[in-house]
This record gives structure tokens, sequence and C-alpha cells, in this order.
RNA sequence: CGCGGGGUGGAGUAGUCCGGUAGCUCGUCAGGCUCAUAACCUGAAGGUCGCAGGUUCAAAUCCUGCCCCCGCAACCA
């Protein structure tokens, strides 16, 4: 089974920031869960390159467009790097495998009769790169967001005949039966889709004359396609649009497109409608999560609030980073965060219960059993337990990406064990019945191993780190594999009797 | 009457579709334990579930009205 996953491509007149992190590490833990799960991922992210605001925050730096790109883009590839996103591809607007597709689908829905020409006044602002009408200006009659005096401006652009696609988007929105259902995801924005669809589509501009950064329309190389039809397509590119038909075939259509709310209309219905006019397959899933506010404030460059991908890393690690920030608030609703707020949860989920786990479950290995797994069977009622916790909730919380839920499930499911070892008194054990004592600790052993392979797609690296201090054999990739598969708990546990075990020093010390 | 979402103990939330003891996390307080990262475990206090009506043996959950908050098509995830 395959499965295509994507984040939006980010506009590279910004940084890389929390708000992008968010994302692309939502969907980063959703790729490797379903890699776990035997599916044949593709994971893409990128960078939308074109536009006019590119062309011009360029030529105040004096550079070319492309070198600003150029340079731009590298930040995010960086950026993800150090958030360990495994993406498969990292597509840019700017690239030649992308014009090619982009030209072919444009030439296409001119072809099948979706773009015309029409004349077209209007109010323009440069910085917004679109029309406005007299009601969306403000009392000034000036551009809300930029402040400025949009001109009267006339162009003859290409138009897309969007509104034909009512109707047979209506009903791929709302109909699970259809075959080429779309389900957009959470359902209050689907709501609110569907409302603004009945309301009735307009035909949208697709071209623009006087921007030059962009791709030219084949048809008409005096015009530049429009930025958002332009990068829409990147999904399709990506994975061989045209040339490679059979990679195409493979992966498409996109099993989930993930984004932040302000862009799911484009995802919902405007990509959709750009398929249907040329005749390719819809996309299956297109999931949209909230915004965050920073201890109540919009995330903004004047309020100095925004935090980047090494902010906190430096703070957090980069595993401890990941989790926090997609567990933190529940995905899907707008949420609040506070450097406070991640502090608190980085304590008492991962020192206090998880590196706590660990290290209680460890010193007494080293204590009483010479840092080796006990030769012994671990008592396979804790597993058990471990397992009903964790079983079904958390892939089906993991798959509809409630990674805050899926989160939630495992803090259980540690606390249990932590309850466990309060029943065992292990203590005690070591003074009265050493047998029974090599049975706990390994069975601890054991249920740490199951959880961890659970945290395996939130937190790479240190849940290998885990796997081998806790003595488990294999490769914990190859191993949670088929774990996830089988479904089977190896009687001995995963960790091998007499192998050796690592004194971790603190996994997650204590944030003050 | 533009559309949509929401108002649950100090904070954040689950439950609302399919009415029946209001659950969880953090915080607070008390106790326990001592293997552990002053961590862990147990228990308690604290809510008339926005307001007012209605239906019902029974409503956070259904109906009606009202109040308040927040989003909403262009490039901020």
């Amino acid at each position: 089974m395959k499965c295509y996953i994507t984040t939006p491509i980010y506009y590279v007149n910004d940084i890389p920031h929390i708000g992008h992190s968010y994302t692309t590490i939502a969907s980063d833990i959703l790729a490797r869960w379903k890699r776990l799960n035997n599916f044949n991922v593709f994971f893409l992210t990128g960078t939308d390159e074109h536009g006019i605001k590119i062309a011009i925050a360029a030529k105040e730096k004096g550079k070319t467009p492309q070198e600003l790109c150029d340079e731009m883009s590298a930040k995010f590839k960086e950026a993800w790097k150090l958030l360990n996103i495994s993406y498969t591809d990292f597509i840019r607007t700017t690239e030649q495998r992308h014009f090619i597709a982009v030209e072919k689908i444009v030439q296409d829905l001119l072809d099948k009769g979706f773009i015309f020409k029409k004349k077209y006044e209007g109010l323009y602002c440069v910085g917004c790169e679109r029309f406005f009408t007299q009601k969306d200006l403000d009392e000034n009659g000036c551009c809300s967001f930029h402040k400025t005096k949009p001109a009267l401006q006339s162009e003859e652009n290409y138009f897309f005949k969007l509104s034909s696609f009512q109707d047979a988007l209506l009903e791929r929105l709302t109909n699970p039966n259809h075959k080429e259902y779309i389900e957009i995801q959470p359902e209050e924005r689907k709501n609110e889709i569907i409302g603004k669809l009945k309301l009735g589509l307009e035909d949208i501009s697709f071209s623009r004359s006087a921007i030059e950064w962009g791709i030219p329309l084949p048809f008409d190389k005096k015009q530049t396609v429009y930025v958002w039809v332009d990068a829409l397509i990147n999904y399709i590119t990506a994975i061989g649009y045209p040339k490679n038909e059979v990679t195409f075939q493979k992966y498409w259509p996109a099993d989930v497109h993930l984004m932040a709310k302000d862009i799911l209309w484009f995802h919902s219905v405007i990509w959709p409608a750009i398929l249907m006019g040329t005749g390719l397959p819809l996309p299956k899933k297109v999931y949209s999560h909230g915004f965050f506010t920073l201890d109540g404030n919009k995330m903004s460059k004047s309020l100095g609030n925004v935090i980047s991908p090494q902010e906190l890393v430096d703070k957090y690690g980069v595993d401890a980073a990941r989790y926090l920030v997609v567990t933190l608030i529940p995905f899907g609703p707008d949420g609040d965060i506070s450097w406070q707020e991640l502090t608190l949860k980085y304590n008492t989920d991962l020192a206090n219960n998880l590196g706590n786990l660990i290290s209680r479950t460890i010193k007494m290995a080293e204590k009483h059993f010479n840092l080796q797994v006990p030769e012994t069977k671990p008592d396979l009622e804790l597993a058990k337990k471990v397992t009903t916790t964790i079983k079904e909730s958390f892939a089906l919380n993991m798959d509809n990406i409630q990674l805050h839920k899926a989160a939630e499930i495992l803090q259980n499911a540690i606390t249990l064990v932590n309850r466990q070892i309060e029943i065992d008194t292990p203590w005690t054990l070591a003074k009265t019945d050493m047998n029974k004592l090599a049975s706990c600790i390994y069975s601890y052993l054991q249920a740490i191993s199951i959880i961890i392979m659970h945290l395996l797609s939130f937190m790479p690296s240190i849940s290998e780190k885990i796997w081998q201090i806790i003595g488990a054999s294999g490769n914990i990739n190859e191993t949670a594999k088929k774990y996830f598969i089988d479904a089977i708990i190896p009687e001995n546990g995963f960790s091998v009797v007499n192998s050796q075990l690592q004194t971790p020093g603190i996994l997650f010390p204590r944030i003050v």
C-alpha cells in the first residue's frame, strides 16, 4: 500500500518559524507512522518561489529573484534537517520539472475549454497581488493589510471557469459514497467550506500580465501563471507528472494534504477543480489544522514573538521539540502556546514520566543484576496491560492526526508501568525474592520497549537511543514494523537475556 | 436574520450525534513510598456544564429565545 503525504510548499518571503515547523513535524510523524505500518510512503515538502513579492524583495536586497529563492529555500532545508524531517522529496517551484508540469496543466485546461480571456479593470494592491472591490478596502480606501492605496489597473487576463465545477465539487465533498469523495478534516472546517461553496463560485483569474517572476503561459508568453495555481501543481510535479507516468500512477492521488486553515479553500475547492478540469483523480483527504497564538498574542515579527526551530531545539533537543510542538494543543482547532507551557509539558511528560521510568528501571538493573537483562522470563501481564491501553485507539488517533490524543495514550501507558512498580515494590523484593525481582524488572524493560516503538514516530532519534539503553535487540525500525504488522509480543520481550544495558545519564533533564 | 465554530471546577480540555452517577491533564491540599531526574504512587477539595424558558420520570446532552467570544476566499502554518 502506498501513502502520499504533503505539506504545503512554503512561501520564501519568510524564514522558517514554529508555524511552518508545526505543519511539517505533524506531517513527518504521520509519514513515519505510515512507514512503520508498512506503507510505501512518499512524503513531500518544498518551497513556493514565484510571485511579485519575491521579485520586489530580491530587488530590495540587490539580488536576483533566483538568488533570493536559492538562499531562502536552503533555510527551509536546513530547518527540516535540524528537526529530523524525513521527506522523500523537496520541491521548488522554480525547478525545470515544475515548469513542465504547470505548462502541461494550463495547456490542458485551455484545450478543454476551461480557460478564457477577459478584460478586467479594478483596484489592484501590489502587496497582495490581487484586485479589490471598494468594500474590501478600509475607510481610507486602502488595502487593510498593506495600508497602501491600490492602483486602478486594467488587465486582460485569462480566467479559469471555476464556477462550472460548483455542483461537481459539492457532490464530491459531501457524498462519502462518491468514488472521488474528498474528505475534509476537521468537520467544522468542512462545514465552513461547504457553506461557502453553496453561496456560489466565481471564475478566478488565472494569469498575471505584469508579473515576470513566474511561469509563462504556454499559449501567451506575455503572461505568467497565477502563483496559487502554480503552487498547487507542485503536488503532482514532485511525483513525476507528466513525464514519469509510472511513479505518478503509483502515488497519485494524494492520501492527505496537510495545511493550516488559511489555505484550506485552495486545497479543497480550487485544487480539485483544476484536477477535474484536466481529468486527473482528486486527493482523498484535505486536513487543516488551526493557528496558534503565543502567550495570547498573534505571532508577528513586530511583536518579536516568532519562535524559530533553532530556539526550540536549543531548549529541548530535537526529539522533545518535535513531541512538544505537536502535542501541546489539540490538533485541529486554534490554540495558545507559551514557553511556560512547553516547559511544563516537557517536565511532566518527558522528564518526570518517561525519563524517570527508564531511569529507575535501569538503576534497579544496575544495582541488582549487574546492568544486564535478568536471566528469567518477563511477566507478560504487564505487557498485555500496556498493549491494551495503547492498542486500537492509538493507531486510530495517529491515522486521524490526533497527535495530542495519541501522545496522551502513551503517557497513560507510562503511568501504568509506574503504578505497577509501586504495586510490585521491587525495593522490597530485592531483600526477599530475587527471582520475582528479576521477572519484574524484565517486565518493565519489555513494557518500555513497547511504549518506545509507539513513540518512535514522534521522537525518532532518542527512541533509538532508548532502544539500545534497554538492551532491546535488533534495529528498532525493523522490529517496530514487524510488531505493528504481527501485533505479537515475543515471549521473552524485546530485550535479550543477559544483554548489556546502558546507563543513560539523564535523558530528559528537568528544565527549571 | 450572511456563514461556520465555541462558551464545562483556578487553567486547558473530553463528553453533546445515540438524554440516565460530569471524565482527563496541569495546578492546589493531605498522605504514602524511597528504586528513580525533589521524580513516583494514593486520596481530597473545587463545577447549579453562558443565561432564561420548554419537552421528559430524567438534559451538559433534545427544542425555543437571548447574551458573549472567535474565525470566514486570497498568498501569515
